[in-house]
DNA sequence: CCAGACGTTGTT
DNA sequence: GTCTGG
DNA sequence: CCAGACGTTGTT
DNA sequence: GTCTGG
C-alpha cells in the first residue's frame, strides 16, 4: 500500500542524487526520518510551470482535496490509485497540474498473516540508492485561512516482487522519466506503470517499525524469518 | 501505514 | 468497529 | 450493509 | 479517505 517511508538523507543528497540544482538552506531544518507517516512533512520535486527547473519543497503527506473546504481534515488521502488518477474527482486536477515526486531510500509494507498479526517488510533498491516516488500535490486551506502543501503518493497493482507481501506499491518512476512526470503534459499515462522487480529487493524487519515512537537506522536492519 | 482511544449516561 | 494522531 | 461519488476554476 | 443513496 505504501503507508511509511524512510527519507533519511539530506536535502543537498537527494538534490545531488536527482541531479537537481543547491537546495534552499532552510530545508536542512527538516528532520530525517527512518519512520515517516502520513502527517508528517517530506520533501518532495515539484515544478512550477514548464522552463523552470524542479526544485525540493517540503509537503505534508495527506492530500486535503481542495473541495475539503470546511470538511475535517480527517479527509487526507495518503494515497491515489494510478488507475482512477485521471478521472477520480479529488485527485484529477492535481495528476494532470500539480505531480510530484517524493525521494525516498526505502518504504515500509505489512504482510498480512491473517490472525497471526503482520509483519513489516523494507523494499528498496538493490544498489541502496534512493528513488522517487509518484506523488500528487495540493494547496489546502484551512479555516483559518493558513495554507497547507499536502501529497498523496500514486499506487499501482504489486510486482511480482511485492505481490506476496501486499496487493499494491507505490509507482516508482525511474531517473529517465522524472522530467515527464515533473512536466507539464497533460496525461503521461505510459508512466503509469509497475516499476519491474529486476534491481529492488526487499527484506523482513523488525515490529519496532510499527510504533512511531521508533526511528533510526536500525529500523532497516535485515530481520531473519522466523522458524 | 500502525497505535491508541473510544464515556459523562444512568443503573446488567 | 471507527476515528484521530503520529 | 455495499456502490458510487467526491472540484469547475482556469492552474496556486 | 468520507459521504450519500439505496
Amino acid at each position: 500500500m505504501c503507508g511509511r517511508i524512510v527519507q533519511y538523507r539530506s536535502p543537498e543528497d537527494y538534490a545531488a542524487a536527482l541531479r537537481l540544482s543547491e537546495p534552499d538552506p532552510g530545508l536542512s531544518l527538516r528532520p530525517a526520518t527512518f519512520n515517516g507517516a502520513p502527517g508528517q512533512d517530506f520533501l518532495i520535486v515539484r515544478q512550477e510551470g514548464e522552463g523552470n527547473e524542479p526544485v525540493l519543497c517540503i509537503s505534508q503527506w495527506g492530500f486535503a482535496p481542495d473541495i475539503a473546504g470546511d470538511r475535517k481534515m480527517s479527509a487526507r488521502l495518503a494515497t491515489a490509485h494510478a488507475e482512477t488518477v485521471v478521472t477520480e474527482g479529488s485527485f484529477c486536477a492535481a495528476y494532470r497540474y500539480r505531480r510530484c515526486l517524493v525521494p525516498v531510500d526505502s518504504f515500509y509494507e505489512w504482510k498480512k498473516l491473517g490472525p497471526m498479526g503482520k509483519q513489516p517488510h523494507a523494499v528498496g533498491m538493490e544498489d541502496g540508492r534512493p528513488f522517487t516516488l509518484a506523488g500528487l500535490w495540493e494547496n489546502w486551506r484551512g479555516p483559518e485561512g493558513a495554507w497547507l502543501r499536502t501529497f498523496a503518493i500514486v499506487t499501482i497493482t504489486s510486482n511480482k516482487l511485492l505481490a506476496g507481501i501486499n496487493d499494491r506499491m507505490p509507482l516508482i518512476i525511474d531517473p529517465q522519466d522524472r522530467a515527464r512526470w515533473l512536466s507539464d503534459e497533460g496525461h503521461p499515462g505510459d508512466l503509469l506503470r509497475q516499476h519491474p522487480s529486476e534491481g529492488m529487493a526487499r527484506w523482513l524487519v523488525s515490529p519496532e517499525v510499527n510504533s512511531l515512537r521508533n526511528n533510526g537506522p536500525s529500523l532497516l536492519a535485515p530481520m531473519a524469518a522466523a522458524g
